[in-house]
DNA sequence: TCTGGGGTCCTAGGACCC
DNA sequence: TCTGGGGTCCTAGGACCC
């Protein structure tokens, strides 16, 4: 059997986390530049606001409800998860993390008539120890699991844990889950199969194996047998990820070409910091610029460009190098860029690397060089230690907007410092 | 006026091989 | 006019996830 364990409205619980002030009121968490909705508790949901609609487009309702919104804080999230998924790890044998909210684990090791007492148990644990609410489903799937933890979210009688382990559980399940809500239907194919009359996920596993393939081809044959109790989507965390990517979309759009270049700089300097703490290395850059895509008033211009490196690496300076030449390359006078981004591809384990016979730098000083800026940044915080290409210049503070955002209550101290003196 | 960020997998079609 | 058969690898685009 597996357990998946979903924390509830991660973004907003972990904001109330340090704000438990905004229990049981309307809390939404906002995306990058205070665009979009990300997260939402219950009582925002009751309000309307659906997910990912843009804040410009409710303001009327968040000011008569009194919703209170944030700006998202990932260093808070990401520590607060790893919290949460170390916890987990200690119950279990095996452990896959799906996402900074929810993972997979078995509970094999505990008599099936326990099992929910035993998860009970869990999210009571979790509640208490780190402060995030949690539901978990259990079930014979990971698809299964998934369709039992959104019982166990939306009925508090539950107590936070919904099993499925009788066919009469899995056909009542599915009788009332909507095909859309599966995970791995998505809007296409939802649309294809409710074309075809299929509106409810039995509906779906009642089929043929044919009619699945036919309709979804791979995938969809995949969500048929799980849907049926059969144990075939593997999720295995690949150990190195195969393309980092960092990008941003600015609050007002950039044409000044240094403010660009300070952009894509730092981008670089933050995917190559990924590839290093995953002792990798990449063979292949790609930079990309382009203006609003919702401007349609406005002439659409998409820079990019890819370059392949001599020798696959992992060193902020010689991508910074490559990624600015490329930029400049592509980069166009007057053009409004309104996002931007840097994805490190072809990447491979740092041991791997083919020398090359005619290669000029002298890899092993400059990689000395950089373990030391890590090292800096590990000791004394993130960010401590800059290149000059990634420096802001004075304008470009306002690049980003976040207005709403809460403080780094569990990663850095001088915040805490801040949040104290105020 | 204002619209996020970071990933993976699958498939079809083209290039290329013998 | 008529022009084989079988295979691999790579890539772009689509779809999906959180």
């Amino acid at each position: 059997m597996y357990a998946l364990a979903d924390c509830n409205n991660f973004f907003v619980s972990c904001e109330r986390v340090f704000r438990p002030d905004l229990e049981r009121r309307p809390v939404i968490v906002l995306s990058g530049n205070d665009g979009c909705v990300v997260s939402r508790s219950n009582e925002a949901k009751a309000l309307g606001i659906k997910m990912g609609v843009p804040l410009y487009q409710i303001r009327t309702i968040v000011e008569q409800a009194g919703v209170t919104c944030f700006s998202s804080n990932f260093a808070l999230y990401g520590d607060l998860s790893d919290r949460v998924m170390s916890i987990i790890r200690q119950h279990t044998s095996h452990f896959e993390q799906y996402s900074i909210d929810e993972c997979f684990f078995h509970i094999d090791h505990i008599p099936s008539d326990r099992q929910k007492a035993y998860c009970e148990q869990l999210v009571r644990d979790i509640r208490r120890g780190v402060g995030i609410p949690v539901s978990i489903g259990i079930a014979s799937s990971k698809t299964l699991a998934k369709v039992a933890s959104k019982y166990a979210k939306k009925y508090s009688g539950y107590h936070g844990v919904c099993e499925i382990r009788t066919d009469e559980q899995r056909v009542k399940a599915l009788h009332d889950f909507e095909i859309g809500d599966v995970w791995g239907i998505g809007r296409r194919a939802k649309a294809k199969l409710t074309a075809a009359g299929i509106t409810t996920a039995l509906q779906f596993a009642e089929r043929s194996d044919a009619f699945a393939r036919n309709m979804l081809h791979k995938p969809g044959l995949l969500i048929w047998q799980e849907l049926r109790g059969q144990d075939v989507i593997d999720i295995t965390d690949l150990p190195m990820k195969q393309s980092i990517t960092t990008s941003r979309t600015f609050a007002s759009a950039i044409s000044d070409r240094t403010l660009l270049e300070e952009q894509i700089a730092d981008f670089c300097a933050r995917c190559a910091r990924q590839l290093r703490m995953q002792h990798s290395v990449c063979q292949q850059l790609f930079v990309y610029a382009h203006t609003s895509a919702f401007r349609a008033d406005m002439e659409q211009h998409y820079l990019s460009e890819i370059v392949n490196l001599p020798v696959a690496t992992a060193n902020s300076q010689e991508l910074i190098t490559y990624a600015l030449a490329a930029l400049r390359r592509a980069y166009r006078a007057g053009v409004q860029y309104k996002k931007a981004g840097v994805v490190l591809m072809k990447i491979i384990p740092e041991n791997a690397v083919v020398p090359d016979l005619f290669d000029t730098k002298d890899r092993t000083k400059d990689n000395r060089l950089q373990r030391v800026l890590d090292h800096i940044d590990d000791r004394h915080g993130k960010r401590t230690i800059l290149f000059g290409s990634q420096l802001p210049s004075s304008d470009s503070a306002v690049v980003y907007k976040n207005d709403h955002k809460s403080p780094l209550y569990t990663t850095d101290i001088r915040d805490v410092i801040t949040v104290k003196a105020g």
